[in-house]
DNA sequence: ACTTTAAGATACACGACTGTAGCTAATCAA
DNA sequence: TTGATTAGCTACAGTCGTGTATCTTAAAGT
């Protein structure tokens, strides 16, 4: 008595009993994907363990609530990628950071993140405990990094590189997702690059 | 039979029974005071009618659901303050758009609007309706404002003033708000129009 | 092989919110 | 004053999520 008429056990789930990393890797997958569908105001213990095809009492074992689980997930999950600023194109390197940002942003982690920081009801210490088991490990921010390249290699003014300069290119994507909901296509990001940020670090379009 | 030893009903609610706008006002704020604690995501029925301190068969009687509800409240409540540039002096005057944006983005009403728009679970047509219903009356976004005043008087290159431009300021206003929870300081905001805006209009602080 | 661990599957009482219904009495318009 | 409206109250069944507590049996470790 086993397998039998069974239902096709969709991808051995129920049958097989998964432990250690393979379930930790199923529930925070499961976990990102319900915050990025139903907002962190919605998440529940058991939309997570529906959607792991897990127990709620395997969670319980773990985690006392769903945001601290949502938590643990975004740090574990694969960090976001990094701009990786290469020749000496300036321009380019830009409108690439962005175009990673985007694609992060618009990823179930991404609009989980992006959901946590704008709750209203949101808890002080998850915000910093986001960002610090989550974006502390990371350099910096995208187009930070690229700056920061090319000021080290006096491309750039380094006195311009203020923290409001630093957050113009992230600001604008995130108030285009914000308002529009969707991806900012590639000529708004190089329009961003264009219109705000050169400007700001004293360089035109040309000269980059 | 009328008062009797009853408690001291808390501002004659109770014992006077409201109707018309007295009674969608007190339902409105509540609703936007709801939203601005709890998040539209926790956004109940339930809460609101606790928080304006009628009846639940109430607020059915007019909307099917708390989102509903709450975009009329957003609607009805009073209009956002338009900046007024005034004088010749751009600079002041962007520094003050945005001072009203910060003040708004901070009230109830604004948070309750940036965790609908961040919301990853969002409607849609939610989105759509509020843009239309909140924002449509008023002229444009706060910079934008003061923006288009002086290039109608020459003072700014209009060619300058794209999408990406005109976003700038509530772009950077807005994500320094995620990031802190906190309302920028004056400070911050002058950095925003010297660092970010007044160079993507192609001026220097001092030539402003 | 045997033992230990813990995933998975129940079941349970509890609370919160839902949507509907019915009643009463306050408010307004005639 | 009379009648129509409807705010405010109460109750209800139903659903969903919560924590906790079992029990079983796979999957490790020895």
């Amino acid at each position: 008595m086993s397998a039998e008429t069974g239902a096709d056990a969709a991808e051995t789930a129920g049958r097989t009993r998964r432990r250690g990393q393979a379930l930790l890797d199923a529930i925070y997958t499961a976990a990102v994907e319900e915050a990025a569908a139903a907002g962190p105001g919605r998440l529940t213990m058991d939309a997570i363990a529906k959607r792991a095809a897990t127990a709620r009492s395997t969670l319980y074992r773990r985690w006392a609530d769903p945001v601290d689980l949502l938590l643990d997930a975004l740090a574990a999950l694969h960090p976001v990628e990094q701009p990786a600023p290469g020749a000496d194109d300036l321009r380019g390197d830009l409108v690439a950071s962005l175009r990673l940002m985007a694609d992060w942003a618009f990823s179930p982690a991404g609009r989980a993140v992006m959901a946590i920081v704008a709750d209203p009801g949101r808890d002080p210490a998850a915000v910093e405990a986001l960002f610090e088991r989550v974006f502390a490990r990371r350099g910096g921010t995208f187009t930070k990094t690229v700056l920061h390249h090319y000021a080290e290699h006096g491309r750039i003014d380094a006195a311009r590189l203020t923290p409001v300069v630093l957050d113009i290119g992230e600001a604008l994507v995130t108030k285009r997702m914000m308002d529009t909901g969707a991806d900012p296509g590639d000529d708004y990001l190089a329009a961003i690059v264009d219109q705000a940020i050169l400007p700001a670090v004293g360089l035109t379009p040309d000269t980059a």
